[in-house]
DNA sequence: TTACACCCCGTACCTCGGTACGGAGTCAAG
DNA sequence: CTTGACTCCGTACCGAGGTACGGGGTGTAA
């Protein structure tokens, strides 16, 4: 099953064939071998590119930071300083992502929690391991309603 | 020094006046009181709430999700059966984010840590590293998130 | 060979999340 | 009082990231 067309390509990576061509056009994916007759020739190495994709866009990143990434991830030579360096970047971003979201996770077992009113929910091991080295105060609210700006 | 102006809001949280107002017409801010003069007034809670929206923002929730998000928070009676499901769906949405977040810092990192120093790039297993992380749908929603081997 | 799904390409169009006017009133300093 | 920064509101415009034609060619199975 080498080679795959357009189609079976987007629908095993649920997107749209439009949404590869997209791509290719914006620089994201390679443009493909084609048959004699034109069409597009993929092969599974695609399939994950653009699984890689939307797993990008979904936590954030644009398509031209994706890009960088799928760079980063396909330099022949990734000794050289500047990948390192624009690799170690990728990762603060990341990292700065991952804190964004584990306080918001907090805060939202919390509610979960209290309102449950069903014993200690938030032991979740990977809250308290990531906790204190967040930087930001956080706004956590309990079920009690003290709400409303005013 | 309770309440400030629009400007000095927008300046505290590092976005336009232009931007809170369109928050405010697009339902993720309240439309706060107002001066004699017409003036928007706001307050310190108005800041935090401002702040989370952007950072809700960079881990790629969409404006409409983040007034969910921000509802969730506000809601008054956490107990209700509905919010709870729905807090419990987006603590499993955070965690797809966070799962595919670790992988990709797992990934730069191998990269960093094999091409630091003089090994040939080939041998740079990121390529593999990324190729097979096994995508499963995310229907967990509990404090197990099982990163995994990869 | 005819039918029907699939592919080609280009262009037009759409939503989302803002940004930028522009003409008016407000406020604090000088 | 004047000046300049800030605010008001409405509307227009913008870039990102697709999505949808439309008119053609292709591939395959009955």
């Amino acid at each position: 099953m080498r080679a795959i067309s357009i189609g079976q390509l987007a629908k095993a990576a649920g997107v749209g064939v439009e949404t590869v061509r997209f791509y290719e056009r914006k620089g994201l994916l390679d443009a493909p071998p084609r048959k004699e007759s034109g069409y597009r020739q993929y092969d599974a190495d695609a399939v994950e590119r653009l699984k890689f994709i939307r797993r990008a866009q979904l936590v954030g990143f644009t398509l031209k930071e994706i890009q960088d990434l799928l760079a980063l991830r396909d330099d022949p030579d990734a000794r050289r300083a500047d990948v390192r360096e624009r690799a170690a970047a990728k990762v603060a971003d990341i990292d700065a992502k991952v804190r964004d979201l584990l306080a918001m996770r907090a805060s939202l077992t919390t509610l979960l929690a209290t309102c449950e009113g069903d014993g200690p929910a938030s032991d979740c091991p990977i809250i308290t391991a990531f906790r204190d080295e967040g930087r930001n105060e956080h706004t956590e609210r309990s079920c009690e309603h003290g709400e409303g700006e005013d």
